[in-house]
RNA sequence: GGAAAGGUGGCUGAGCGGCUUAAAGCGCACGCUUGGAGAGCGUGUGACCUGUGAAAGGGUCCCAGGGUUCAAAUCCCUGCCUUUCCGCCA
């Protein structure tokens, strides 16, 4: 959520600055509604002050058995009125609430201009494309020939974009969770968390998922829960409605989660494989900082997400995503994608972003100033740490050999009982 | 699932419908005192909205939402959460 003083203020700059992200916003409704709002809170309140003197009076009259019955049939209509311009203002309040929700953040000035994915700007590459004496095959074919990944079983079980792993490919899994944790944790000064898999709606709205991205989710019948998409939305929402000591800050959390995505309008995408299921595996790092530590911390972030990586020798390369590519609620994101030469593409495997104070100000996440005391927004920060599916994915692409088989990059042996190849 | 008790400031904890602008204590901050610390004494101690150059001022907030009343932390209803006991359960 946009400061809605800011918005006020700004509002020439707000409206250029949606536009490049491509969102049409309607921003006359909003200074409507805002001024509405505010001239119901003059009348409400003077007449309420009118109220409150009067209530002292009557209290007094009483007390001295003296007549109060035209003060209190005059109050009587002031209540009234009290009562109707209070509803008024809940109906303002609340249209100017839920126009806030949907206005999108402000991308942070680095970010440069572009309408999608075509014109993100890559700054960096990491690690070497592997040399195939072979046409190397995608996937989906090795995970079958191996006999690791079951697609049709995992069909049969739930449905499409799900899949049983089996043998190797599940502790393949289980290993990449425990390395990327205990790299986060043991090296980059994260704290592990594990948290509830199903959250309430206010923390989905807290980080952004909620009210406008409703169908992405998957929702619990019958009661007001829902699968998080990512561990972003518990751990941020850890905070909610708190305030923080500044010498806390910054907060540094690393969490595994499953992730529940119902990819509405993907239809026909990525059909094949590990790449977009409705549940996977992520490994979520989450930041709060002081405002003026967050885009520092961005990059360090986003080093931690590359530094696994590196580790597992897979290239990579790091783009910056352009002002119309950006997600609802980020100011800025890195994508790290890594090299799949089965199917001769980058595919994202961590997305790095700064929310600023979009999301504290939404779940009310601050901290106080020990200098003046004075209470600010922290600014928040997550980034996949990685997706382990996509993970996978890019260990047997990169690592498969001639005769099929796969080798097991070595910092993961120590997590597979020292298994140094999946063969059949 | 059955029964009961509760939800008040950073914490503990008072609060017969009007003198609550939420008592008191603890904690915290500042000052006095001291060689220094402690004790003691004094002063202060929330958030949010509005307003302004900054203020003053005004308003809201005692779990949430409704209701009764001239007036609600206080009375009524609904929901949520917590605790205890019983049952069931990985």
């Amino acid at each position: 959520m946009l400061d809605i003083k800011y918005l006020r203020q700004n509002l020439d700059l707000v409206r250029k600055k949606l536009r490049q992200r491509g969102q049409a916003i309607d921003l006359d409704r909003f200074l409507a509604l805002d001024k509405q709002r505010r001239d119901i809170l003059l009348s409400v309140e003077t007449l309420r002050n009118e109220r409150n003197d009067a209530s002292k009076e009557i209290g007094k009259l009483k007390k001295e058995k003296k007549d109060a019955s035209s003060l209190i049939s005059k109050m009587s209509d002031v209540s009234e009125k009290i009562k109707q311009l209070d509803d008024n203002l809940k109906t303002v309040e609340d249209d100017l609430n839920n126009f806030l929700l949907l206005v999108p953040n402000i991308q942070h000035e680095s970010v440069p201009a572009g309408n999608g994915e075509n014109e993100n700007v890559v700054i960096r590459l990491g690690g070497e494309k592997p040399v195939f004496k072979f046409e190397p095959k995608e996937h989906w074919d090795i995970g079958e020939s191996l006999n690791i990944l079951d697609f049709g079983r995992g069909a049969k079980i739930a449905g499409a974009r799900f899949t049983l792993y089996r043998g190797l490919a599940a502790a393949l899994e289980r290993a990449l969770i425990n390395f990327m944790l205990d790299l986060h944790v043991g090296e980059h000064g994260y704290t592990e968390v594990l948290t509830p898999f199903m959250v309430n709606r206010e923390s989905m709205t807290g980080t952004g998922q909620l009210p406008k991205f409703a169908e992405d989710l998957f929702k619990i019948e019958g009661m007001d829960y829902f699968l998080i998409p990512t561990a972003e939305v518990p751990v941020t929402n850890i905070f909610r409605d708190e305030i923080l000591d500044e010498s806390q800050l910054p907060v540094y959390f690393v969490a595994y989660s499953p992730c529940f995505r119902s990819e509405a309008g993907s239809y026909g995408k990525d059909t094949r494989g590990l790449i977009r299921q409705h549940q996977f595996n992520k490994v979520e790092m989450v930041k709060f900082t002081r405002p003026e530590d967050s885009y520092d911390e961005l990059e360090k972030l986003t080093a931690n997400a590359e530094e696994v990586l590196s580790r597992l020798g897979i290239h990579y390369r790091t783009v910056c995503l352009c002002a119309g590519d950006l997600g609802f609620s980020s100011a800025k994101t890195y994508d790290v994608e890594a090299w799949m030469p089965g199917q001769n593409v980058y595919r994202e495997i961590s997305s790095c972003s700064n929310f600023e104070d979009f999301q504290a100000r939404r779940a009310a996440i601050r901290f106080r100033r020990e200098e003046n005391g004075k209470i600010e927004f922290v600014h928040t920060l997550n980034g996949s740490g990685l997706a382990v599916g996509r993970t996978v994915v890019a260990i047997l692409e990169n690592y498969q050999q001639a005769d099929g088989s796969v080798i097991i990059p070595e910092a993961l042996r120590p997590y597979m009982r020292g298994a140094d190849k999946i063969s059949m």
